[in-house]
DNA sequence: CTTAATCAAGACTAAAATCATCCTAATTAT
DNA sequence: ATAATTAGGATGATTTTAGTCTTGATTAAG
């Protein structure tokens, strides 16, 4: 349906939460569940595919839970994405050469390389950093907002 | 999975193939399924649809088939995926306003935004005309590479 | 060393989407 | 009439999606 999946979107809202935490800061399934809405036991399943991934780091046990696994300016939301889903193709055309055999003469198919390219540019563009920026700034914004409409 | 579904696909393959024939050409299910590798049974479920949006014209009977429904060069290939899938969305956010109720201060909300933007950008630009004219380019320098390899 | 807390791993499932196939009906030219 | 074609809908196998659940491993602390 060229749509992202749930996984991809329930593992960005998890690594951003996981980024906007202070230094330190050891989070459970619980708390990220809860804060970004997300299906618990869903989202552990999603967790343990970002860890295996090392996008974020884990501890079982007592005291145990999820910190972010690099500095957050290191990881891209394409990354993240990557990480539960699998490589982004647009088209079966563009997982190898010779995949689809018509990509030899088809017209379309650097027309889905450009497309590609270009959502990949938006997608490796943004950071977890930016993102837990943008987060600060949408927020003060929006109570500029509340104090506006008095 | 963030792809294109085989009912995308076969749509552009059987719009460029009609986009590609002399005017007044009547083409026929059996020689679009065979030309453009496409399961013959599958493909005329794909010509009702476009057909009911208008992007293909059907004549039933003797001397029927289907002719391109308007002008290549008002054929985009998003129009002509959209016309079988369904309107794109990248995530469910784009949907519509509130559709994802975190979307007020949503970070990613604005980057998926942008990425879907920058998709439509591509895929609005290039028309089945584009298309077929690309294709002749391709023979032509295909033909090229074939000389010099003797 | 026991226990409580916490993640890891994988089995399981319901519903939907994907990728088709097949049959009957309607239409059209000859 | 008849042969050629598309239209429409029923059907179906397989895969994906979106989750749940249970059991096991690990860890800190008392
Ligand atoms: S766009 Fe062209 S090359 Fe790509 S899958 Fe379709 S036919 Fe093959
Ligand atoms: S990106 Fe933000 S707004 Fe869009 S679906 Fe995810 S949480 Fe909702």
């Amino acid at each position: 349906m060229l749509q992202i999946t749930r996984d991809g979107e329930y593992a960005v809202r998890a690594v951003l939460f996981l980024a906007s935490q202070p230094e330190g800061k050891i989070s459970l399934i619980n708390e990220i569940s809860e804060a970004q809405e997300v299906p618990k036991s869903y989202l552990s399943k999603i967790m343990q595919h970002l860890t295996r991934s090392g996008l974020v780091k884990s501890r079982r046990g007592a005291k145990g839970g999820f910190v972010i696994g690099r500095p957050a300016d290191t990881i891209t939301l394409r990354e993240t994405i990557e990480a539960v889903e699998g490589p982004i193709f647009l088209n079966v055309c563009l997982i190898k050469k010779g995949e689809c055999h018509r990509d030899v003469f088809c017209p379309v198919h650097p027309v889905w390389k450009e497309a590609q390219k270009r959502l990949f540019e938006v997608l490796d563009s943004k950071t977890m950093a930016d993102l837990v920026k943008d987060a600060s700034e949408i927020e003060k914004s929006n109570a500029e907002d509340k104090k506006h409409r008095n």
